[in-house]
DNA sequence: CGTAGACCCTGCGCGC
DNA sequence: TGCGCGCAGGGTCTAC
């Protein structure tokens, strides 16, 4: 479900509403996760601590609490985290929650249980192995066309694949590549050693742009992605591309095609991606 | 080392 | 209507 600007959402809402409430226990009902929920340390760090911050690093959310603790949480495919009354009946697939002091719950749902659930020290956030070996952060200051010709040097890939590759650059998915792609005006199956260092500079301002719509459109909802209030995104009205097989470019009327990329569908305009 | 594919899991929409 | 199939926003591990 989330790419870089779902979490981002959903870090807004969450920065709004839960920042500055009380974490006063943790229910754990399914440990079955991509990794097992550990369930004491959850408790152990979060309870009777306040929510200082919310942070996001590439699709991970991160809460950051007293005493030098941080909650991670990955919503992987099909992960929601929504606040609700402390008392409202567990749903399905509401794998945790956390109490809140304010009498109400934070509730993790995940059907595919792809998502995540940790807790550690926030001093290493930096070293743990979900994150050492993460990329720029394309809309941080960090980011450019510098940063895609750099890791182009080192590969041989089609240009979709390494935009999907998180030690690249973090946070853009199988949607917002396709999007990008679609925008700049480039075939996903072009090999970054085809690529100049010009067209690298108007792929990565390209990046910044869809993403930064897709935010302040409030991300994008295919089936159920919902901020931490449960408010659906405006982005999939926007999409060019994605999820459009063998309906007309936008840009030129050419049929969009569908291929499959690393497991992964991808979307183009045979005319106007070259 | 970099890369492509399999795999984890549940639910949904489609064609028959 | 019921059933089987393919597909789904992610990440990780393995075999080359």
């Amino acid at each position: 479900m989330p790419e870089l600007p779902e979490v981002e959402v959903l870090r807004r809402t969450i920065e709004a509403n839960v920042v500055g409430d009380t974490v006063e226990a943790v229910s754990v009902w399914e440990r079955r996760l991509r990794e097992r929920v550990d369930a004491a340390t959850l408790r152990r760090r979060l309870a009777g601590r306040r929510v200082l911050e919310a942070r996001r690093r590439a699709k991970y959310l991160l809460l950051h609490v007293e005493a030098g603790s941080t909650l991670v949480v990955h919503l992987g495919m099909s992960g929601r985290l929504t606040l609700a009354p402390a008392d409202a009946a567990r749903e399905p697939h509401e794998h945790a929650a956390l109490l809140l002091a304010s009498g109400r719950k934070l509730r993790f749902r995940d059907p595919r249980r792809f998502g995540a659930l940790f807790a550690l020290p926030t001093a290493s956030l930096a070293t743990d192995r979900h994150f050492a070996r993460l990329g720029v952060e394309p809309l941080g200051p960090d980011f450019s066309g510098d940063t895609l010709a750099a890791a182009a040097r080192r590969r041989a890939s089609s240009v979709k694949a390494m935009l999907m590759d998180a030690t690249v650059v973090v946070g853009v998915g199988n949607i917002y590549a396709s999007e990008a792609l679609h925008r700049a005006g480039i075939h996903p199956l072009r090999s970054v050693s085809r690529i100049s260092l010009e067209r690298f500079g108007r792929l990565a301002d390209t990046i910044v742009a869809v993403l930064g719509e897709a935010v302040t459109q409030g991300g994008t909802t295919l089936n159920d992605f919902a901020d931490a209030l449960g408010e659906a995104g405006d982005f999939q009205v926007s999409l060019a591309v994605y999820d459009r097989e063998g309906e007309p470019c936008l840009r030129c009327g050419a049929g969009i095609r569908r291929l499959r990329q690393l497991g992964r569908s991808t979307y183009y305009c045979p005319r106007c991606q070259v």
